[in-house]
DNA sequence: CGAAGATACTTGCGATCACAACTATTCACT
DNA sequence: AGTGAATAGTTGTGATCGCAAGTATCTTCG
């Protein structure tokens, strides 16, 4: 008794979304991995290296990366062992831990981002044509605002 | 230094996107909780009610699901432990364990379901309006083909 | 028929992550 | 100033999952 309780065009709309999700994610987790990064660290890099002083709070990184305290944590001590980052306190506010992006870690973006930038492009954007592309952001635009009403409640 | 090399609709779209799946996930996540199930758990009780004789063989549900074989052996674990599953051994073929859905688990699917079908239609559906779901089929549809291309390769 | 290889599943192990508990520090209010 | 609440981060614990290795069974082909 299959769940029918929506319309074709919903069903279909549904089932073409979470079938692609996780093909989508693991074709861009393979073509990062040709790096020795996993998505998570490549966001990891984005967010420092766009980030003022190429710095951030471990909290405010966190929330970034819809990541809890401990898995920042955790995803930071690989980063710091491979060179990428490294943690600085801060003066003004001694709980605070800055996540900064090194030399290292500024290098590893430059070379990885054009190739995860070429990835994104051939796994959708070509997909989807210039019109298919200024309709995906909109259409997610309306879905992030409405779960974005949502958070703060 | 932002990586700059997409057009800012596609950096607009982009961003909407990979934002927004993580959310999305959550919510839907946190609304089936309500009935003591996982997402995982709720898209296994789908794929078993839908199939021939409420059975699937593991490594066709594994398939469908986009889970190694060890991670599907291990949710249903969880899933016999629960009583919405047991295992059957296939005469034909003895290498075959078979998944199958039990009355318990049947009964736990109808109750769920069309929650989650609202959660669905809340967060998403009623976000894009008529024309929108047609869009967002037809957008992934053709995100879908071209990984789906890559695949048997 | 019988050996080589393919297939189905499980188990050992390690990686990732969330929640809860804990420490340290700062803020708010009297 | 001083106490209680809030905030930042880390660590202990347990859940989930993938990969590699192991066992059992089936298939293929000489």
């Amino acid at each position: 008794m299959p769940t029918n309780w929506l319309s074709d065009s919903e069903q279909h709309a549904w089932r073409m979304f979470i079938t692609t999700i996780p093909d989508l994610n693991a074709a861009l987790e393979a073509d990062i991995a040709a790096h020795g990064l996993t998505m998570g660290d490549y966001e990891v890099l984005v967010f420092l290296s766009e980030a003022p002083d190429s710095r951030l709070r471990m909290c405010d990184l966190a929330t970034a990366l819809r990541l809890s305290p401990s898995g920042l944590t955790r995803r930071l001590d690989g980063m710091v062992k491979a060179g990428w980052v490294d943690r600085a306190s801060c003066s003004a506010d001694r709980r605070v831990m800055y996540a900064h992006l090194t030399a290292a870690g500024l290098e590893k973006m430059s070379v990885a981002a054009p190739d995860h930038v070429a990835s994104v492009r051939r796994h959708v954007l070509d997909q989807l044509g210039t019109d298919g592309v200024e309709q995906f952001g909109e259409l997610f635009g309306k879905i992030r605002q409405h779960l974005h009403g949502l958070q703060p409640a």
